[in-house]
DNA sequence: CATTTTTGCTACGATTTCAGTAGCAAGAAC
DNA sequence: GTTCTTGCTACTGAAATCGTAGCAAAAATG
């Protein structure tokens, strides 16, 4: 046995608490999956090894990165290249672009929090 | 006993896999949260009674919606207003703004997976 | 008033997911 | 060969989430 794999969400499928698959729900399912973002984030610069990828996410157990990993690949936002491991696909920095202004936020927010 | 409320991640302290507190990390480890970027993203347009948010995000249990707007009121990016519900702080809007070009990449990423 | 609804929320057992460690097969380095 | 590193699977216990039930307070209704 390998694996029964359960598929990552796609759009026009039903996810997590929206019957109707709009896209951005999917998305907001997909992302909102724990180390997501997190991992995302950590392939913004430059690709990967998986165990880089597990040292930089603070060492997240392997069996869930490889799952996220998994659901990443399946959606086309990460893909795995010979001799450098994860890497965002076109994509995927696309996607990392907009999220880029999240830093910014978040340090205003930061300081609003002291 | 009313209780236990395990406390919002904030900056500066050490979150789930990062030891030094990075704002950007903290934000991360709180979006990541199950339901929380679906929540944010269903107050983007006008505050929802607790009922309301619940519906709106499918029925989710009221015991992990009562837990996250906990997190996000405490984190100062949702408010509880008197007579009208839940609604994002002015931060919180400022953060929901950064979001709001996920919709747009959403729509085409739906399309290359077909 | 008295009654029915609605609302915000808590309790709690059942599931699902995650964490964490151990370890193995395959390839590269020595 | 032997030792390392890498990608990944297996497994168990802990934690998060689900889903339903239900209750007290406020609001709406008659």
């Amino acid at each position: 046995m390998t694996k029964p794999q359960k598929p990552a969400p796609r759009p026009g499928r039903r996810v997590r608490g929206s019957a109707t698959g709009r896209p951005v729900m999917v998305l907001l399912d997909l992302l909102g999956r724990r180390w997501v973002l997190r991992i995302l984030w950590e392939l913004r610069d430059e690709p990967l090894t998986f165990r880089a990828l597990q040292t930089a996410c603070g060492g997240l157990s392997p069996s869930v990165l490889n799952t996220r990993l998994a659901e990443l690949r399946d959606s086309l936002i990460v893909e795995q290249r010979p001799d450098e491991g994860y890497a965002l696909t076109r994509q995927g920095r696309e996607l990392l672009t907009q999220l880029a202004p999240l830093t910014a936020w978040s340090e205003k927010w930061a300081k609003s929090l002291d």
